[in-house]
DNA sequence: TTTAGTATTTGAACATGTTCAATATTGGAC
DNA sequence: GTCCAATATTGAACATGTTCAAATACTAAA
């Protein structure tokens, strides 16, 4: 049912964003042209068009496969880990590895960024349903764990907003296996965690709960309603 | 010395910025072409190209000219201001309102986060220059106040980051005169000096050492060496 | 003033993302 | 099996960012 059965229109969609992954992988995202594209994949360019709307809409489309992919993945890995800590590492690693031979043209993801009306801004409303699958994940990363009703809402966004520097990072870093990516994603999730862990203990919840309810009301402020 | 006695050059040169702004700010920058500008400044399109190497780097070069207006305009009002949150208000501030008209172009500054390689990425090698004079802004704020030597070095940095998200909210809001970006700005600034303040405080400071030396060693295994 | 070199300017040509009218194919209704 | 509407495909045309060889203007040395 996942790879047979396509309708002629579905097969050529795969095919064309097939043949672009692996352009874009060998040669790169900007050298590589939608007649290259189409060439490679026995097409006419507009055949392209006639499925994709743009060329990093091809890239986008890549990373719904690659949301989809991380759900499952997560899904999997979430099973028989209890921790917080240990979740959301779980979350973040296995997204870098899902990631990890796309460097080269992760970037396009990102191009939209500054262009509030543009339907590929990763802040835009186009992009909507996208960010709510990938917050939505992190909220299952949370679910069951120990985490006050108020950052159960703020937590998922916050996580969403720190995994996006993440990949930013990542496409930065030419470390050896991106290690340094993996090194400071765990260290934002300890640091996190304590901290989480600082807002549930009775000593000091008194005296962290005014920041706490200080970061929600100016969030609330600027916008951020925390429904999904 | 400041606008007359320019050469030719510089003459046709600022021209050709002056008029590409005038259309960004009118018009927008997608819908500009750059034969748009060119026939406006009454060059020819080569021409455009000979100042400014893209469409794109003419939007770098207004924000050149903003950061050293927004540092003269920091020197002044830094004057008579003494207090951490006070001074930084005033280059947060006081840069939204150099960049108050322009937020239907400022996008295009963003355009290549995403591409380490490209000249004008903001992370890129190409924008060293342009960031350690951000960063010097904030040292300035910074500097004769009263925080720990550790924070002298990352502060700035981090400020630095924070504005850019700044500018980055500020692009999409749409609120009259882009009040939730500068009470959103207000918000962040009272609750970084607020936490400032505790690391400072003899009470809480062997609590928070721990976590204010951890996010250090993180940062520099992560390859920020602090310098500017 | 002449001249050689440099800086500036031109506009056509080019590359590539994108659109579109025309054509071909497909799959279901009968 | 035939026909039709929907779907898919084509490739030339278009728009726009960018390059470049040629022409022109300028400057300083002789």
């Amino acid at each position: 049912m996942r790879t047979i059965n396509k309708s002629a229109g579905e097969r050529t969609k795969a095919v064309i964003l097939q043949t672009a992954l692996e352009l874009f992988r060998r040669r790169g995202f900007e050298v590589t042209t939608m007649r290259d594209i189409a060439r490679s994949a026995k097409v006419a360019t507009g055949a392209a068009y006639y499925y994709f709307p743009s060329k990093e809409a091809i890239v986008a489309a890549y990373y719904d496969r690659v949301q989809r992919r991380h759900a499952e993945q997560v899904r999997v890995e979430l099973n028989g880990r209890a921790g917080l800590r240990e979740r959301l590492g779980a979350v973040m690693h296995s997204k870098l590895e899902i990631l990890k031979d796309d460097r080269m043209f992760l970037g396009a993801l990102f191009r939209y960024t500054g262009d509030p009306d543009h339907p590929l801004s990763v802040f835009g409303k186009g992009a909507h349903a996208q960010r709510s699958q990938s917050v939505a994940i992190f909220q299952e990363a949370i679910a069951g764990t120990n985490v006050s009703e108020e950052l159960r809402q703020l937590l998922p966004w916050a996580l969403w907003l720190v995994h996006l520097g993440m990949i930013l990072f990542f496409i930065y870093d030419e470390t050896e296996g991106q290690q340094r990516t993996h090194k400071l994603a765990d260290g934002i999730l300890d640091l996190l965690t304590q901290l989480i862990e600082l807002t549930s203990s009775a000593l000091v919840r008194p005296f962290v709960q005014p920041f706490q309810t200080k970061i929600l009301g100016m969030l609330r402020e600027a916008g951020w309603t925390g429904g999904i």
